[in-house]
DNA sequence: GTGGCAGTACTCGGATAACCTTTGTCCGAGTCTAAACGG
DNA sequence: CCGTTTAGACTCGGACAAAGGTTATCCGAGTACTGCCAC
């Protein structure tokens, strides 16, 4: 069982985008950038971040991703479900169907199996976990951690990225 | 994310052996054929769980499985963790060294990331929940719900496998 | 000088390959049974 | 008749291949700016 780091890093492309001034965007290849990550892939994690509706894109010079929603609106699973799929973890293959022992009535296996039950109700408490925390807990965990200079170094980055794109002569 | 199938296999393997009578053992053949699964990769997930002191085996002709632990002293998690290893699900790269943005001072990442905490808290309380949870509850929840007729389709199994090998002539 | 227009550069979006984990399989080491043999 | 030996068969245990999924990459469609041209 792994989480694919997609997610992490969607996650915390998301803490950037939530500092973003005004209606500014940020192309998917500053965000690979400031992250240190292959820009192509992170593409495609954005891209489903967008068919969810987490982000929104625009396209051409100028253009890049921005939180469509408030960042306290968007929860960590919402970003998680979005990104690795909605389907559950655990996968009940009924197989107290098979082998020797099983029934020949079907209305036995109407409810599933205790042991899918049990699996599923420990899924339940991880989505509620990450049901609870949104992208703005993030942001204002960060504020309340994170070195002053450094969060102005962020910022600074963020702020050169803009006058660059707007100075094209 | 994806658990493996094994989990859910060992699970199922792990209620029959809680209800098998005495110091009886069932063979990994027996198992699979139980549950209708591949015996030789059935026989992985069974090692595994040796491995973890879960069950024990004895080799030979009427050799085979059994728990090494009363059924209530076994939690799901136990099961989960011997399958698919002790890892988290979500591995935190340290991403945020990375990029222009990064800090010099390394003091600064003692601590880890707000979203590799909130992904591991979110972690534990899946772990708690598998933890709740035992063998024995998985046994006592089937016994309260499944029809006798299909109970005793299981105990004649066992018995019958038992029977043939020890009237082997 | 001003409006229109074509060219250009940059962005997202989906389709296309390599790597790795999971799945599936096999054969060898060890052990107990059972029969055969000798006393 | 009984103890010992030997052969056999069955089990677990770890080493060895295929399949699916994640990771990584590329090229095409679309958009906004820039400079040029005609009026």
């Amino acid at each position: 069982m792994r989480i694919s780091e997609a997610v992490e890093w969607s996650l915390h492309c998301c803490t950037v985008l939530a500092v973003l001034p005004g209606d500014q965007v940020l192309p998917s290849s500053r965000l690979a950038e400031f992250h240190g990550v292959p820009p192509a892939y992170l593409a495609k994690a954005l891209q489903a971040l967008t068919n969810a509706g987490i982000t929104e894109s625009r396209p051409g010079p100028l253009g890049g991703y921005r939180l469509a929603q408030p960042a306290g609106a968007v929860s960590l699973l919402d970003v998680v479900l979005a990104v690795e799929g909605e389907d559950r973890a655990f996968r009940c293959s009924e197989i107290r169907r098979r082998g020797p022992a099983a029934a020949t009535d079907p209305t036995v296996y109407r409810r599933p199996c205790g042991i899918a039950r049990a699996m599923w109700r420990a899924e339940e408490a991880w989505r509620a976990e990450l049901a609870s925390s949104t992208i703005a807990d993030l942001v204002n965990e960060l504020v309340a951690t994170v070195p002053p200079s450094q969060l102005h170094a962020g910022a600074e980055w963020i702020q050169s990225v803009h006058a660059t794109r707007m100075n094209r002569t």
